[in-house]
DNA sequence: GCCTATCTACGAATTTTTTCGTTGTTAAAC
DNA sequence: GTTTAACAACGAAAAAATTCGTAGATAGGC
């Protein structure tokens, strides 16, 4: 178990962001739903029922995870915060490779595989929006 | 030592991507240097010597860095090829966060903070660049 | 020369993360 | 009731990553 209301949840190694992600998807699972759910995973080499059920067991503990223990086969359901995992993650990796630059991040992640317009033009509105909210003090000669 | 034409060079951990880009960044370094470089970081809890030192060797073992003995101290310089580890690290993450999606990727790296009118132009004109290229099969009536 | 700084090498210890074997329980099938 | 299948718990093993102590070598200062 875990006190309720202590430190902020720690950061998920590689393999439970994986399965927050299954999580945040697809809601409450039962440990064979996200074992399979991993092994569908492309270029993800098969991990056993009972390596699943352990992750799940020390996420809980750490509290990255909620548990519903009312049926027999108990269901797992995310508690960190979907968005502050994200942002964390991708500061992160920002931080590792380009000394937190995360606009540099975006542009590599951009070059780095076509997007769909759609996914494009919703850039293109937060660019808009950031300009916004980034008045260029040039000079105002 | 490590033949000089076997598999691609694996891919670097946390830390080794930490001194990877002070490589990139600095150019050949002796390892104090590259120690000192490590302490300076933010957020980042001091690095002993000898650690660093491992770290060094071990990444020339494992082809990530190249190392020039000529001199007593040695110096050390990134080997690994730094677009593509940027690259694959940034996949990896769109993998892990997004199923993929590096252009989500782009636009949770690009709310997470304020980028300088640079980078936002810079990105603007990525897009416009990638627009090009990805014509849009619209309905041509 | 001799002492001290600095440095590499090496290997072991430690910590973190991942994997899995085993046991006992429960529920459903027979 | 007995058997079987699915399950949780647990702890230990294994693997990966990190840290550091110690020894020996070398160069420079005195």
């Amino acid at each position: 178990m875990k006190s309720p209301s202590s430190s902020p949840p720690p950061r998920p190694t590689d393999s439970e962001l994986t399965i927050l992600r299954i999580l945040w998807n697809q809601g409450p699972c039962s440990v064979r739903e996200v074992c399979e759910a991993m092994n569908r995973l492309p270029d993800h080499q098969d991990t056993g029922y009972t390596t699943a059920l352990k992750f799940l067991q020390i996420m809980h503990e750490k509290g990255l995870a909620g548990r519903d223990e009312s049926s027999r086969r108990h269901l797992y359901f995310a508690l960190a915060p979907r968005e502050e995992i994200e942002n964390q993650a991708v500061t992160r990796l920002a931080d590792k490779l380009f000394g937190g630059a995360t606009a540099q991040l975006a542009l590599r992640a951009l070059s780095t595989q076509k997007a769909t317009p759609e996914e494009l033009s919703e850039i293109r509105d937060l660019l808009d929006r950031l300009d916004r909210e980034t008045p260029e003090k040039k000079d105002p000669s």
